[in-house]
DNA sequence: GCCGTTTTCGGCCCGACTGTTTTCAGTCG
């Protein structure tokens, strides 16, 4: 995939003519790099089919930056790239990562004392050479190195998983002070990113003051970076920055739709406005001096002439288009994605049997509480001793305590409502593609499980043609109905298996597999453009947790909003539907 | 350098806060 790499060289020489305070030009280049990184086609596959015409048909490129693209896939370089770099030769993305320092003063800590990188700058404020530069000081300085710090610490972004808790907790904190009136959660949090830069907090209240000095003194504050009377800036202790804004009531909805951004939905929708003469800021939706919008984020879109959009989908990848159709009547409109309640059963589950932490029958007690149908016992197999994987006889043995509990839970279910009644427990396993795509367990025993999920565990770093020849005969076996965590990634610990995706896509297609939603915070595999992808194919996919002890059924909620994210329906999600369309999906194998 | 429901020329998202200033540049989101 050039794409990528493409749109990295656009967004620095975009930083390299800021340097140089060239007017415009790093605007046209920043839209050209978001173009390019919104492509679904590698943009080599595009100028093959049609050269620089078709090259200036992607958003934001047009001739000057289309024979740049054309030099980057003939000569793997780009002479203007190249030479601002040599006239900047600093580490502009490491340098400008450190809080407060963007890309023009990072050219005057070159120029000034050569610094090149985050090791140099280090050295150089801790002996105070710093502060004295023009444009710096004292407090800078302290800044800088305490942001070099927590970059050392946190590498950065956060998962999801592990920030949502603390905000919940915070806000709950702001909603006991009486002179909080509305409180929202903004930002990429309420967008449901799979990893967090810092956090934002949308608040109404006639006393931002007081609502302000309450916030910084919260428990867990550990630094305070801003105070103002509409925005504040703290340090939690965790390690992650959060920001709360006051706003009229008036404004509630324009700044909730500002702040939860992104970014790029945010220049999109401004540009909206502008074209037709109206004025978007966090204030308001403005005509002249006349505000015609801002109480909710309905009507500020519906102002601009769309249909409001969930936060998920804001990452101007489509959203926008898709919200001018509906506010017009026309398809395709904007989809109704998967709800956080549509969720009928998960599919993954360890259980003591595999060295999970609770029995299957704790584990359907959990299941009923979370209203669920279903549940899939999903163990894993011989293969992988270190998890003590279940063999064929075991399998066998663990099929007859299933089939025990659901008689013993039926009979007890009756008493319960309705949509309660099915509760069911269903026999899986999670067992293990091999290297050469076999499977560790015999098919007839695979035969006889309610269904069967397959993943790759072993052997993850195997060369590109191999590891997706290994997945897609996996996918060929007639008992293999879910492929689980299909891409292998961890967040900030390992990348994905090298593997061809679209061909997967395409044999899951033809072979009717399911593909694997992994809701652990760490993983969150499918991602969401991959989900968007296979939704595109109309490939079926299926939230699961891969809980191995009954806490961790609630995560089952990062996996429905990464689904949220890749425009999933419910009927692209398996376990949103009845036991019995369920069990029919098993059954096309 | 790109782009067009007012435009093929003349615009380009916009406001808050900080730090270093004495009216503002830089950064951030």
């Amino acid at each position: 995939m050039n794409n990528q790499e493409i749109a990295k060289i656009f967004y620095e020489i975009a930083s390299y003519l800021e340097i140089d305070r060239v007017p415009f030009k790093p605007y046209a280049y920043q839209r050209a790099a978001m173009g390019i990184e919104g492509l679904e086609e590698d943009a080599r596959e595009i100028y093959d089919r049609g050269g620089l015409k078709e090259l200036e048909k992607i958003p934001g490129v047009g001739k000057n930056i289309a024979l740049k693209i054309e030099e980057y896939l003939k000569t793997g370089k780009i002479g203007t790239y190249e030479r601002l770099k040599k006239r900047n030769p600093f580490n502009l993305g490491e340098l400008t990562a450190v809080e407060g320092l963007g890309v023009r003063k990072s050219k005057i800590l070159y120029q000034q004392l050569k610094i090149k990188n985050i090791k140099d700058l280090e050295k150089a404020a801790k002996v105070h050479k710093v502060a004295s530069l023009e444009g710096f000081g004292e407090k800078t300085e302290k800044n800088i190195l305490q942001s070099i710090a927590f970059l050392k610490r946190s590498k950065g972004r956060f998962l999801l998983g592990e920030i949502v808790p603390i905000v919940e907790n915070i806000i709950e904190k702001l909603k006991t002070f009486k002179e909080v009136e509305k409180i929202s959660v903004a930002g990429s949090v309420r967008r449901m990113k799979e990893t967090i830069g810092d956090v934002d907090i949308l608040v109404v209240s006639k006393k931002p003051e007081k609502v302000m000095a309450f916030f910084v003194s919260l428990d867990g504050v550990e630094k305070v970076w801003s105070q103002g009377s509409t925005k504040s800036s703290v340090r939690m202790k965790e390690g992650l920055d959060m920001d709360l804004r006051v706003v009229p009531d008036k404004s509630y909805g324009s700044a909730l739709q500002y702040f939860t951004g992104s970014k790029e939905h945010n220049i999109a929708t401004r540009r909206i406005a502008i074209s037709k003469n109206l004025k978007l800021n966090e204030y308001g939706v403005f005509k002249g001096l006349k505000m015609i919008a801002g109480k909710n984020e309905e009507e500020v879109y519906k102002a601009i002439g769309l249909k409001a959009m969930e936060p998920e989908l804001r990452e101007n990848g489509g959203e926008l288009e898709a919200a001018l159709r509906s506010a017009q009547g026309k398809l395709p409109g904007l989809p109704k994605i998967i709800g956080y309640n549509d969720i009928k059963g998960d599919l993954h589950c360890h259980s003591n049997w595999d060295g999970g932490a609770n029995s299957i029958k704790e584990i359907a007690r959990a299941a009923e509480k979370m209203d669920y149908q279903y549940i899939g016992i999903s163990d894993h197999t011989k293969f992988l001793r270190i998890e003590s994987g279940l063999d064929e006889n075991q399998l066998a043995q663990q099929r007859k305590e299933i089939d025990k509990l659901n008689k013993e839970l039926r009979i007890k279910n009756y008493a319960m409502p309705a949509s309660r009644q099915e509760l069911r427990i269903l026999q899986g396993c999670e067992a293990n593609i091999l290297n050469d795509g076999s499977i560790d367990i015999k098919d007839e025993v695979l035969a006889k499980l309610d269904f069967v999920i397959a993943g790759v565990h072993s052997s993850m770093k195997m060369d590109k043609d191999k590891m997706t020849e290994r997945i897609i005969k996996a996918m060929k076996n007639p008992n293999v109905d879910i492929i689980s965590h299909p891409t292998g990634r961890i967040l900030k610990r390992r990348d994905e298996y090298q593997a061809d995706f679209d061909k997967i896509l395409r044999a899951a297609k033809e072979t009717n597999t399911i593909l694997e939603i992994n809701s652990s915070p760490c993983r969150l595999d499918l991602k969401d453009i991959n989900i968007k992808k296979a939704k595109n194919l109309e490939v079926k996919m299926v939230i699961n947790t891969d809980a191995h002890q009954i806490d961790q059924l609630g995560l089952i909620k990062y996996g429905i909003s990464q689904a949220r994210r890749g425009w999933a329906e419910k009927k692209d999600i398996i376990n949103t539907q009845s036991l019995s369309k369920l069990l029919q999906y098993f059954s096309q194998k």
